[in-house]
DNA sequence: ATGAAAGCGCTAACAA
DNA sequence: TTGTTAGCGCTTTCAT
C-alpha cells in the first residue's frame, strides 16, 4: 500500500516515522528531538510520545553527516603510559576525561598505541573524522605522535607540556594547547620549604632529562639554589630504584647533606628506604620532599611524605574544557589571533612528617 | 562557474573530488576507495593518484550511513574492574581485545561506567547506533548492565560467564555469548594435582560469592572431593587480606589440614603469609595452590606459587572474535536456530615450588 | 510556528 | 568494466 516499503522488522524507527506517528513533518520532530525550541507544546508532546512509544533513538551517523559533529574525542595513550595505569596518576587523569567527557555529551574513543607501528593506523584514524578532536599525553621528546596528530588536522591538546619545538610557541610549528601542572613553581615551594627548615644542604633526585615535567622542577630547584653545587644533583628516572640509586650517590657524594627534593613520591620512597639503610634519620637528619603525591606512597611511608600535590583529575577535565572551547571556536575570535591557551593549574605542598 | 560551490577551504575532499581528478565517476572512485575490485589497472592507478594528490579520507559517518557499519566496538568497563587496572588481569585482557579490534579494522570505544546513574547514558549510547556491538565483563550477579544491554539492542558478548538468568541458556532470557576460562576444570586439576601429592586433607580458599568464576572454581573443588567436609572451605573476596583471614580460621577449624586451593593467587599469598607466620612450611606441611597465574605474584612469594594459569589475552582477543562472527551474520544461519556459541578455555597448571 | 525540500558524502543496485 | 541513480536518516534554510 505505502509508496515506500515498509521498514525492516530488525531496524530502527527513523524520525519519519516518529514524525508520522505525531502526525507532523520531519523538520518538527527534529526540532522536539533536539530540544524542541519554537515548537508548540502540544505539538511538543505528541512528537514525545511518538519517540518513547516507538522507541526511538537518533541516528549518529545521519546526524554526524549534516552536523559535521561526532561527538566523540579520542583518547591517545601509548604503551608506556598505559602499562602505568597501575599508576594512580594516569587513572586518575583519564577519570577527569572521563567524566568531563561525559558532561559535555561526548564519548571517549580510546586509542591504544602499541609502538610507531600504529601511528599508520591512528592517523588515518584522527584525519577519517571519527572524532571531534584528540587528547594526548606528552610522552618523550622523540614520539613521532605529535606530528601525526599535526598532520591529521584535528584538534588536540596535550596533557603535560610537550617538549618538541613549537610547543612553546616557536615559530614554523603551530602552538599546541596543553594542561600541565606548575612543575616548576611547585618545586620552588618544595624547596623553600626546606630552606624554612633551616636546611642548608640541599640535594635534588631528578626525572627523565627527556621529561619537561622532570626538567621543569628540577628549574625550579635551580630557581631557588642559584648557585648550587651541582653535586648536589643526581639523576633518576622516576622508578623507586632509581630514586634508591640517586640516593647512594649524593651521599657518596656530599655526606653532609641535610635535606633531599626527590622529583617523584616514588623516587622519594626509594631515597628514604637508603637513608634508612644507612641509618640517617627522617626528617631530623635528612629531610625530605617528594612530588605528586601519589597518596598510595606518600601516606604509607614511614614516615609519611612530605610533598608536592597536584590536582590530576582537574587537569583531565581541563584538558576536555581547552578542547570544547577549541571545537566550539571560541579560540578563533576575528580580532585576537591568540593560539589557544594552554594552562598551568597550581600545585600546593602537603605536608606530612618526612619534612 | 561551477555549478556547485566550491567546497570550503577548510574542508577535506570528497569522493566527488577524487573522481572528478581521476577524471571517472563516484561508483569507480568509491570501488578503487574500497580495495578496486573490478575495475581496469590503469583507473586504479589514476584514483590512486588523485586520492593521493587530494589527501582524500573516506568520510566515516557517510559511510556508516549506508552499510550501517560502524567499524567501532563499546567496551563497557564499570569502575570496580577498573581500578583493578592495576590487577594484570584487567589490561591483559583488554590488550588482546585492542588488539583483535584492529586486526578487525575496528575501534575500541570505552565506554567506563561510575555507577548506576551511567546507564542511561550508556544504554542511549549502545542504542544510538554509535557502535557495531559491545564487549563487557560479567560483574556481579545484581548489575543492572547485562539489561542494559539487552535493551539496546546490540550485539554483545561478556568476558567470564554472566550469573544472571537466561545466561546459562534459561528460557525467558536470551543466551549471552560469553567467553570464560574453564574455571571448573582448572579447580579439579589443581585438586587432583594436590591428590596426587598424597595431601588428604586439602582445604579451599573461596572467591566472592556472586562471581562465577568463584563458584565455578568451589563446584570443581567439589567434584574431586565429593564428600569433603564444610568445614574446609572458608570464604574470601579474591582480596590477600581476605586470603589471610580465611587461611586463619581454616587452621582454627581444622589444624590438621595438609594442603590449600585457593581461587586467587592474591588469596594464596595471604595465605601463604598466615602459614608462615604460624610456623607452618609450604610445601612440606601445607601444600598450596592458587589461581590466575599472576606472575607478578606467583613469582613472587616464596615459595613461588604452583597455580592454575588461564590465557587471559587470548580470552580478551576470543571475544572480540566471537563478537565478530555475530555481526557477520555466520551465528543465524538459517537451519540452525542455535544461540551464538560461547567459548570456554581451557587452563592450565603451572608448577612452581608452592606444591 | 510549521512544512517542503535540499543536501551532507557515500555505497549499491541497476543500466549501459 | 564503468556510469547513473536512488537513497541511508538527519538537519536546516526557506517559504508559508
Amino acid at each position: 500500500m505505502s509508496r515506500k516499503p515498509d521498514p525492516a522488522p530488525g531496524s530502527r524507527p527513523t524520525l519519519e516515522a516518529v514524525a508520522a506517528r505525531a502526525g507532523v513533518s520531519r523538520a518538527t520532530a527534529s526540532r522536539v528531538v533536539n530540544g524542541g525550541a519554537g515548537v508548540r507544546p502540544p505539538l511538543v508532546d505528541k512528537v514525545r510520545r511518538a519517540v518513547e512509544e516507538l522507541g526511538y533513538v537518533p541516528n549518529h551517523a545521519a546526524r554526524t553527516l549534516v552536523t559535521r559533529r561526532n561527538g566523540a574525542v579520542a583518547v591517545i595513550i601509548a604503551e608506556p603510559e598505559f602499562r602505568i595505569f597501575s599508576d594512580p596518576f594516569f587513572e586518575q587523569q583519564v577519570r577527569g576525561i572521563s567524566r568531563e567527557l561525559t558532561a559535555h555529551d561526548s564519548q571517549l574513543v580510546l586509542l591504544w598505541v602499541e609502538g610507531p607501528g600504529d601511528y599508520d593506523r591512528i592517523g588515518r584514524y584522527l584525519g577519517g573524522g571519527h572524532v571531534d578532536g584528540a587528547l594526548a599525553f606528552s610522552v618523550h621528546n622523540d614520539d613521532g605522535l605529535p606530528s601525526i596528530i599535526g598532520r591529521a588536522q584535528v584538534p588536540a591538546v596535550f596533557g603535560g607540556r610537550p617538549g618538541w619545538p613549537g610547543a612553546s610557541g616557536t615559530p614554523g610549528g603551530p602552538a599546541v594547547p596543553y594542561v600541565d601542572a606548575d612543575n616548576r613553581g611547585g618545586a620552588r615551594e618544595a624547596v623553600r620549604h626546606l630552606l624554612s627548615l633551616g636546611r642548608e644542604r640541599v640535594a635534588h633526585i631528578a626525572g627523565p632529562r627527556d621529561l619537561t615535567s622532570a626538567m621543569d622542577r628540577v628549574d625550579g630547584y635551580r630557581d631557588v639554589l642559584l648557585d648550587a653545587d651541582p653535586g648536589l644533583i643526581a639523576q633518576g628516572d622516576f622508578t623507586e630504584e632509581s630514586g634508591a640509586r640517586a640516593m647512594a650517590e649524593l651521599l657518596a657524594r656530599r655526606p653532609d647533606l641535610d635535606a633531599v627534593f626527590a622529583a617523584s613520591d616514588l623516587m622519594a620512597s626509594g631515597a628514604l628506604r637508603v637513608l634508612r639503610e644507612r641509618g640517617l634519620r627522617v626528617p631530623e637528619d635528612v629531610a625530605l620532599v617528594g612530588f605528586d603525591d601519589m597518596t598510595s606512597i606518600s601516606e604509607a611511608t614511614d614516615p609519611p611524605l612530605t610533598t608536592v600535590r597536584q590536582d590530576v583529575e582537574g587537569m583531565g577535565r581541563l584538558m576536555v574544557r581547552l578542547l570544547m572551547r577549541v571545537l566550539n571556536g571560541q579560540e578563533t575570535e576575528p580580532g585576537t589571533g591568540s593560539a589557544p591557551g594552554s594552562v598551568i593549574t597550581p600545585t600546593e605542598l602537603v605536608r606530612r612528617a618526612s619534612a
